[in-house]
DNA sequence: TTGATCAATCAAATTATGTTGATCCAAACA
DNA sequence: TGTTTGGATCAACATAATTTGATTGATCAA
């Protein structure tokens, strides 16, 4: 589950999953609304298995959640991971303009 | 150059330079204000060589600007590249509750 | 039941990333 | 000048992540 500030490991394990170009395109099909996982194999031309390794990867970082529905399986994106990303890195820019002291101190 | 919203690859560079403990703590430090090398060695405890390859990454990807002073550099994050990611991820869960159209359609 | 379909998983092979220690370069100062 | 220091870079090595193809389990329809 993720909470509203998110610590360095947290933070990390999103900020992976999310940086590899398959699983962007899948970020990007899922924006739109859930999708079942025979969709997005024929919308992004990708092998089952390869989709369902990132599917994984996605999922477990708590990026997506899914729901079984007969035989399909239905993946969506999990807004409030997206937002917990966000203020981290809102925080991330709050200080960091500050000059550092010239250096031989 | 950063502008206000990142295509696909720009988003995956970001997010990939990002995903990495060490570079997290080289980003982590700067968020408290700018640094120069020597210091973030020692701060964070990591050979000369080693942080000088991820804060290659984390300038090239755009996240840090570095100045020179005598023969010390300074980096300092770049504020802009955090805003326009994070805009990118208000974007992704713009629509993305939506449900899908049941799947034998 | 049987056969077909959706999706997860596994081991092996491949590819990408990070680490190490040495070396190089430029700025500073004697 | 010659020497020291901050930092970048390089090649060799080590580690981690992804791809592939085959297999499995579960659901559904005939």
């Amino acid at each position: 589950m993720i909470q509203d500030t998110l610590n360095r490991e947290q933070s990390r394990q999103l900020l992976k999953a999310l940086a590899d170009p398959i699983r962007l395109d899948v970020i990007h099909a899922l924006a739109q609304g859930e999708r079942c996982v025979c969709d997005l194999t024929g919308e992004l031309n990708r092998s089952q298995s390869k989709l369902s390794f990132h599917l994984r990867v996605l999922r477990e970082a708590g990026l997506l959640t899914d729901r079984q529905s007969g035989r399909w399986i239905y993946y969506r994106l999990q807004p409030d991971a997206l937002a917990a990303l966000e203020a981290w890195l809102a925080e991330l820019r709050r200080h960091c303009s500050q000059s550092a002291a010239p250096c031989p101190s």
